[in-house]
DNA sequence: CGCGAGCTTGATGCCGATCAATGCATGTGG
DNA sequence: CCACATGCATTGATCGGCATCAAGCTCGCG
């Protein structure tokens, strides 16, 4: 069932998509990549605030992040919102429900957002028969694994500056390896968003901000950040976890 | 380079391992069952406190653990360990390494242990033939995926008493999903190593164990617990993340 | 029997949560 | 164009939970 509103279903897709190689096609053949782009629908818009998925959904589609930036939280509970993430364009979305065949998060848009969907049966058959393919999305997952691991290090041993210098420097990382601007640094979340996936609160997350910029490693005015000096968070964030 | 201690490297392999069920080969047709197991090693045993593989060394093979219990950290840091996860009979090691080639985590035999070495590119080209242990690759990676999210949340969201409590009534079904006696949970792990994974201080968890006893919802002596209110743990547990 | 690793318990201090107020931006209606 | 409302961020004061430091304690083992 094609989106009934986009203008023109039939577009170059992947091969053309400057993410091709973030994104899952990384390093396929040409053949390869055109299958996929034969199964993966036309980039579709999320607004901001709104729910690409919901935990207990049955997964129909993992989602490619064209561009814009998502979190994805934890808990039905109305309160306890526990954010596990905040993937942005070249990521991709609902790899956690595979193993269940239903989403475990909800993925919510932060910001005006497109995603490509990419229906899991249909991957996972062309997966069957391209080598290369399937490497790849062993590889996503994988990642994803190693990705929580390095969240679950700074909720278990770093204290709250550490754990913000920690997020700041990946997320510059992430930026730097898209080929982003990463210079001013513009966070896409609010403070409160930002404490639930730290494990602190939005209070603490101001002060932290305030500490940082008071001993000169950064310059905050509101959601703009410039780092001043990325030495300096580093020793912060690895004098822990190193 | 068959092991020269065994007496019989011939084995049955996987098609009479009472863990099938549980393990990879999980509703495996028997024509690739008995494929998987024609590239499955025979089981290795590990020692009591040794490393099965240890961070940054080159990913060959994974490995599902036979019988035992191990720990998997992070951290080449000497005293920052980080424990992520305590895997047991039945489960698959070595996933986190997939994406990059070489192991992210360090894994360490906590009781005497057997494990199947897998050759991961064996088992990827296995996987390529065949779309039901393809399907059970993926479904183990995500599992994984979903599992650290748990312990996310633990992390993140929930007070001392709250974690421990959470952490046993995983535990208790994780023994029973594999039909195992979990009435007396007999514990692998000193309280260091269960507070590096709880984000605590050991004294903290031998306090939250105390507390927990005093309120009449667990018998502990030693590593040898008894839960007498799993609903009372439940609403402990739950109460923060639900 | 005595040693040592691991566990328990106590006293104290610090970090981050909580409660509460103020400041600052954006947007809306008069 | 300004006044006000609203959502988000900052800052302050206080409190509680966990870390830290420091003894004892238990059990297994040589």
């Amino acid at each position: 069932m094609p989106a009934p509103d986009t203008p023109a279903p039939a577009l170059p897709g992947c091969s053309d998509c400057e993410l091709r190689a973030l994104c899952l096609p990384a390093g396929l053949s040409r053949h390869t990549l055109a299958r996929l782009a034969s199964i993966v629908a036309a980039p579709r818009p999320v607004p901001r605030g709104q729910a690409l998925f919901r935990t207990g959904q049955p997964l129909r589609s993992l989602y490619a992040v064209r561009s814009g930036s998502f979190k994805t939280c934890l808990g039905h509970a109305p309160a306890h919102h526990q954010v596990t993430g905040f993937p942005m364009a070249g990521d991709l979305l609902g790899l956690d429900g595979i193993g269940s065949a239903h989403h475990s998060v909800d993925a919510i848009a932060l910001a005006p957002s497109q995603v490509c969907a990419i229906p899991y049966l249909q991957l996972a058959e062309l997966a069957h028969e391209s080598r290369e393919l399937q490497r790849q999305l062993h590889r996503s997952l994988s990642r994803e694994i190693v990705r929580d691991h390095g969240v679950m290090r700074m909720l278990g041993g770093m204290r709250a500056d550490e754990r913000l210098a920690a997020f700041l420097l990946d997320l510059t990382r992430q930026l730097q390896a898209r080929g982003r601007p990463a210079a001013p640094l513009v966070l896409r979340m609010t403070r409160a968003e930002l404490g639930s996936h730290l494990g602190l609160k939005l209070e603490t997350v101001s002060r932290s901000f305030s500490r940082l910029q008071d001993d000169g490693l950064l310059a905050v005015r509101q959601r703009r950040i410039r780092i001043l000096d990325a030495e300096g968070l580093a020793r912060l964030a690895g004098g822990a976890a190193a």
